[in-house]
DNA sequence: AACGCGGGTGATCGGGCGATAGATAGGCGG
DNA sequence: CCGCCTATCTATCGCCCGATCACCCGCGTT
């Protein structure tokens, strides 16, 4: 006797591939790209040869996946926001850091992004250039007007400037990681203390911001650059 | 005619075991614990069934590459570092850091954390268990005790104190994670990094631990709480 | 010199998994 | 209502990889 098979649905050739594609995003970054298309079928409700349907390998299901979480991200009002004049300097920056921590803090993102990176991708240092070259330089740039310091036009941004920004960063991407990678418990409402560490850090940048552009009061950091 | 093989050479039981435990490190760490027996039986110069002489099957060789890592990485005199109160507490934690960044910012230890929680053991919890109860609780401890505020007994860690030094934590231990799972440069010193973030999270602490240990100066974060 | 213990190897098995090929059936145009 | 297109399925291939087994051989002991 044949066993009642759920029915074969039969769908468009587009919304077919968007199901596939959205599966493999929730499964991959569930199981890693070692994941199985067997695996993966199943919770599709799907049979494992029609993935090779709509893709022709496993590689370019995990291309797509890498396409769909790291495109679709990216808010080109980030860098408008932060440029906005009309409002101040820290109320644009701590704003800011509220809605990217809400676009990046999911399961989707962190994950993805952390196995990506281990398998050595270059997606993430391109991805992470991006936030440097427009998101670190509109921030630093903003603080330095905000607090009558030179622009990045006159004095470049310096090495230990970026480095508060990563550290900044760090910060709230680590909340995802605490959650998502080692799954320990974090504070109910991240939005507040997402909003604290940004003006925490406000509030301690200009002074080390300060230092940084005075070089000559600090000691040489490494002595043996013999150049005229 | 026979072709010269590399010289079967025969070592110790204790003495390979050792060898196929240190590979195995290595191995893993970079190659994920998806890597496969036999590459790793080729790096060590051996053949691929004679690690199955040694442990039982892959994942007891995964078991023993986690207590390799995880065990011999703790320093006991962290503890009595951050207890010693003849010396400044800002010099005892700055000191800290200083050297537990060197434990903790190496090629294995962040892959290896990083594969370890992606890979849904809860190793990682429990070693960041340890963190919070024998590193964070200290330093709240010392710091407290520096700005005149009362101690751990009577008024409790709280919840942001903890996220603090979450923060400091993370943007520590992010410079790892660009360097060796992002693939980006990281500055040429970053002892001086680390000195720089531990500086700054000293000098903007006692503000927001100020504020956090004065909750009625601040709005209670929800609303259901009917009060005159 | 003979022996045997134990470290090391070659050959191979069995299951798993990516990928393919040919059969089947849903549904639209005529 | 027929016929065709194509979305989907069943069956299977071939390789890879963890694991096993039988055998080899160098060294210490007697």
């Amino acid at each position: 006797m044949r066993v009642k098979q759920p029915p074969r649905t039969r769908l468009s050739a587009d919304a077919r591939e968007r199901l596939i594609a959205r599966g493999a995003v929730a499964f991959f970054c569930e199981a890693g790209f070692g994941g199985q298309t067997r695996e993966l079928a199943k919770r599709l409700g799907i049979t494992q040869p029609l993935l090779y349907r709509y893709f022709p390998n496993k590689e370019a299901l995990i291309d797509r996946v890498y396409r769909e979480v790291y495109l679709n991200r990216w808010d080109p009002r980030w860098e408008e926001l932060l440029d906005d004049r009309s409002r101040p300097a820290r109320e644009r920056i701590v704003a800011f850091y509220r809605d990217y921590a809400k676009a990046v803090l999911s399961y989707e993102w962190i994950r993805i992004f952390m196995f990506s990176g281990l398998r050595g991708m270059n997606l993430n240092s391109r991805y992470l250039t991006l936030v440097r070259d427009r998101i670190y330089t509109r921030v630093i740039r903003e603080l330095r007007r905000e607090y009558g310091m030179p622009s990045p036009a006159e004095v470049p941004i310096g090495e230990m400037e970026f480095e508060l920004m990563w550290a900044l960063h760090a910060s709230i991407f680590y909340i995802g990681i605490r959650k998502w990678i080692y799954g320990l418990e974090i504070p109910e409402n991240v939005d507040e203390v997402v909003e604290n560490l940004a003006t925490a850090f406000l509030d301690g940048v200009p002074a080390v911001m300060a230092k940084a552009l005075k070089p000559a009061a600090k000691a040489p950091r490494r002595a043996p650059r013999p150049r005229g």
